[in-house]
Formats: C-alpha cells, sequence, structure tokens
DNA sequence: ATTTACCGTGCTT
DNA sequence: AAGCACGGTAAAT
C-alpha cells in the first residue's frame, strides 16, 4: 500500500484542494469515502458531510458517489485481512508527530491489538503516551489506518472517535476476541 | 480511591 | 500569548 504524506495541521489541511466524497455500506455501517487527485484522504463511519468539512477546512467537497464507489468496493472486499494490499495510495496530512504515529499504526497486523504505550515508545517519545492518544484519534483514514487496534493497557475502557460499539465491531470482524 | 505529572494539538480566552 | 481538555499510564498520596 502505498503511503502519501504532507506536513499540515488541522487548520491549514484542505487549502486549495479538491476533494470527492460518497456514502458506501460497509460491514459495520456506512463509510464515508473521500478522494483528493493522490488518493484516499478520509474515511469515516457512519459520518455525514459536515464532520468531513470540519475536518478539511477550506477544502472544496463534491459528491460524486460513482467517483468514490471503486474505492468503497475495494475496501470491502480486502477487509478485514488484506487491507495492506489496497490498490489507491493513502493520502495523510498531519503534523509530524500525527505522521509518525499513524505510521507506526500500518504496522499493526490484523488481529492483534497493542497499547498507546507502545507506540509511545515505537516512535522514542515513551512519555508522550497520552499525546499517543491525541494523535490516534484524529487519525482521517479509519479502517485503512487501523486506530481500533490500539486499545489501553488495562481494557477497562474502551474510547474510539466512531463510537466504542464500532470498535468491538471492527475487532470483532478481524477475530479479536 | 484520588491526585499528580507528563505529551502534543486545537480550541477558547 | 496563555490556558485547557483530551481516545493514557504509573506512581505517589
Amino acid at each position: 500500500m502505498k503511503v502519501i504524506q504532507h506536513t499540515a495541521s488541522r487548520t491549514t489541511r484542505g487549502k486549495n484542494l479538491t476533494i470527492v466524497y460518497g456514502i458506501h455500506d460497509f460491514p459495520v455501517g456506512n463509510i464515508l469515502v473521500a478522494l483528493t487527485a493522490e488518493g484516499l484522504c478520509w474515511l469515516g463511519i457512519n459520518c455525514d458531510v459536515a464532520k468531513l468539512h470540519e475536518n478539511w477546512k477550506g477544502a472544496e467537497l463534491v459528491e460524486d458517489k460513482a467517483a468514490t464507489t471503486k474505492a468503497a468496493r475495494e475496501i470491502a472486499k480486502l477487509w478485514p485481512d488484506s487491507l495492506h494490499k489496497l490498490s489507491i495510495p493513502i493520502v495523510l496530512y498531519g503534523t509530524a508527530f500525527q505522521l509518525k504515529v499513524w505510521k507506526e499504526l500500518l504496522h499493526i497486523k490484523s488481529g492483534s491489538t497493542v497499547t498507546y504505550e507502545h507506540i509511545a515508545r515505537k516512535i522514542g517519545k515513551p512519555k508522550a503516551v497520552r499525546a499517543v492518544g491525541s494523535a490516534v484519534g484524529r487519525n482521517t483514514v479509519s479502517i485503512v489506518v487501523p486506530c481500533h487496534r490500539v486499545v489501553n493497557k488495562s481494557s477497562d475502557r474502551i474510547n474510539y472517535g466512531w463510537g466504542p460499539a464500532i470498535k468491538k465491531a471492527l475487532l470483532k470482524g478481524e477475530k479479536v476476541a
């Protein structure tokens, strides 16, 4: 899977960018798939356009379901085990820290989970656990960048941007207890 | 059981 | 420019 990276903050990303999007079926709910000219830049679960707009301020949003169908179908077909084979590049816009965290997520194998602490250590900032939590939560390409595979060390709490139920459903689909 | 300290980011003062 | 709340965690009260 090809990964294209851009350094940007949440407030600057989307400038001079045209994004086409469409909403499609997926096993755990609807997904909103959004593409730039470069590739897949956003994947939201049960997500509406307002949310997309919030995260891509300044971008021109164009609904075009036909344009996103191919991507959506491929994602549904490859999930849960083979998303790394995705033929469409994923496009990440984030701060240097966020990009590090998100790339680290891509190394987690389907069916396994890691803790926030583990990621923090991997990127060389063992004390930035909490910051890692923020970064994981701001991932723009859920499912493909597997933010749902990051769990609390003492799994008594489950947090997830798209709702705890979705996180559980995703992990269940990937055969995690 | 509660508090405290640490990290980076975006929102509110 | 400064303060604050987070998708965390361990250690000291």
